[in-house]
DNA sequence: CTGAAAGCGCTTACAG
DNA sequence: CTGAAAGCGCTTACAG
């Protein structure tokens, strides 16, 4: 009863009660491409059957089906998004503005949580190349990925975001991580510091590392030792972060501060400050990386290298659009962006301690570098400027 | 040169360089239906057959293409997840486990985030419907829903978890919001408070609207009256509660206790509290819900209505997974489950004060109520039992 | 401006 | 156990 004039196209199974686009056709009384022209807004459809056609989408409420319509265009609309852990803050902000943005150009996101876990990451890219994403946008590479570098290799659309490849390749934009982990440390030894311990992410990942560097880097300008009793993993997570504080503090000569390798870990730092009964900042100073939400409050107002979240996801989002339209170009020449950190002083490093002690916990003072820092009401002003962008 | 003795394909276009399925059969010396086969491990294959389909598998490094076979299947081994807010902990945290869980079924999510915006919600559920996703869950409906009444009306599989409609239909996991509500403001009422402020999160949600209802009901029961100048609306942001915790506080008899609708409102009331100079828990108390990880740091000791976000949202994925086995049986006898909320005590509520001030963060005190609490070591034991299961 | 037809890359009765 | 063929629901040259 509802072949008309188009070809057969088979009996509806029970699965399929949504309407197609031949039921439209055949309602509207026109064949089923014109019905997909009016649907993709061609330009030289007549108006009355333009009409007639938008008239039938509506009595039979149809929906076009998107899995068809990406096997036939060769293209999903439909981006992969691998990150480390969605509960570090860090992550959640990007993702949020991942999603937007993607959302505010037809595309969906398909969410990755690696744990870090190589296996979890070949899994996920694995499933997402049989998905025929039309990109993956990575917040958690490796420094020596061999899966992310076979896509690159294989001039598949990637963006990677806060962490990158050892080798350089691919498009990507992360923290300028040494200079800020060099500020950071920086920063606490014009404060007087001079046994300062770190506790780093995991080995493997260009974050720790890179800031691993900076603090070495600082330290051997200062003329101190690089003391490897000092340095010890946290894995970017609280609650590593905390034991591996708890070992720092209990050494002999203990450290007089902390640097985190992010925030997540700079709160589990002040934890343990609190279990060996150590105040912060009197007697440790605690700083981190990210600045995250929870950072400003009150009773944290922590000191932190300040990372624009959001801006940052927007900007993988927009890359990534760009790579899609014309995937060589950005195989030749990839897009890479290294972005001037931001340090927000606070209060768990103790510069505030002499001076203002009103708890006006958002301040940001100028930074020893070379870079200026802005001070501001409310919410700290972040004005990095990128130093180096090759495009 | 590639056409076999396979019906004829059409040449392929530069786009697409990935081998299919005719490829491997060629190479093979098979037919495509018989890849088909070892691909999705049919039982009678010849194992020589397998085997020489393996090699050419991997000898053309064949990846399937889900999107052909969800089109040929109807089926997209995909799930929507529709959240309020990526970035509140709770919804991290739940998310989290539901992708977690969906990877380990086959299944990939598509994060939709709604900012609590009708707009946005119904945008995705369309995208979401367009692209043929096996089920959606909610961790944000509004109370009066219209689109997602209309999924649950069509038995399109759904799941909600943490609000539910008010019509109460559909699969839900949902705390037991008003007596979680009624039992944290009958401990504050315990604790001597009588004049008790709570920020409520938006009006169209089942979560604020249950917990407004408890909290009237706790005060009711004590002889108090629901003073309508105590209750201020703060949308389950941080900065909104902030503000409206300061409104609060300057009201001429100011509350001694606030309640906050979720956790991220009690750390904004906390804020408050510290810009007007009144300490906390001395000079105000501050409770909350959720639990989000946060509430345990030491700088915070957030007394809280605890939710087992991972466990929901394992739960959800799990009986999605069931759904949509089998949809028309849960459309006849939906999945709904309350949880029994946990009370756990901290410091911001004030319970510790006169007792223990060693600050043992995380004791849970035998609550007020009919369900005693638990005490724990470390982490707070959290031993909700289901007061009310329906299948 | 519009339709017939081929094609996207799979799966799955249907035969044999 | 295996292949030929039809089908999933779209899009898009190709004609006219």
């Amino acid at each position: 009863m509802r072949r008309g004039r188009q070809p057969a196209r088979g009996p509806r199974t029970a699965k399929t009660l949504q309407p197609t686009i031949g039921d439209v056709a055949r309602r509207a009384g026109v064949s089923r491409a014109t019905v997909s022209r009016v649907l993709n807004e061609y330009p030289h459809v007549r108006p009355q059957v333009r009409t007639d056609v938008q008239r039938a989408i509506r009595a039979l409420r149809y929906r076009p089906d998107q899995v068809a319509r990406s096997l036939a265009r060769r293209e999903t609309k439909t981006l992969g998004l691998v990150v480390a852990d969605i509960t570090n803050p860090f992550y959640a902000e990007t993702a949020r503005a991942i999603v937007e943005t993607a959302r505010g150009h037809g595309y969906n996101v398909i969410l990755c949580n690696t744990d870090n876990l190589h296996r979890l990451q070949e899994e996920y890219v694995e499933v997402l190349r049989q998905r025929r994403v039309d990109g993956i946008i990575f917040g958690s590479v490796f420094l020596d990925d061999p899966v992310v570098e076979a896509l690159v290799e294989a001039g598949y659309p990637c963006v990677m975001y806060n962490r990158r490849l050892r080798s350089g390749r691919g498009n990507y934009i992360v923290l300028d991580n040494a200079s800020a982990s060099h500020d950071l440390t920086r920063h606490l030894l014009d404060l007087g510091h001079r046994h300062i311990g770190f506790i780093t992410g995991l080995r493997d990942l260009s974050t720790a590392s890179e800031r691993l560097r900076g603090y070495r880097a600082a330290l051997r300008a200062a003329g101190l030792p690089a003391d490897s009793r000092l340095m010890r993993p946290g894995a970017f997570k609280a609650e590593m972060a905390q034991r591996a504080a708890q070992e720092l503090l209990k050494l002999p000569r203990r450290p007089t501060a902390i640097m985190a390798g992010n925030d997540l870990m700079a709160l589990g730092v002040m934890q343990a400050a609190g279990d060996l009964g150590l105040r912060v900042p009197e007697d440790l100073a605690v700083v981190g990386f990210d600045d995250i939400e929870i950072a400003a409050h009150r009773q944290i107002q922590l000191t932190t290298m300040a990372q624009q979240k959001a801006e940052m996801g927007r900007m993988a989002v927009v890359w990534m659009l760009e790579i899609i339209r014309d995937p060589r170009r950005y195989r030749r020449e990839p897009l890479q962006q290294i972005l001037t950190p931001t340090l927000v002083v606070r209060r768990t490093c103790g510069a505030l301690l002499r001076g203002d002690k009103s708890g006006d916990r958002r301040a940001t003072v100028p930074r020893p570098g070379r870079r200026a820092g802005r001070s501001g009401e409310g919410k700290a002003l972040r004005v990095p400027s990128s130093r180096k962008e090759k495009r």
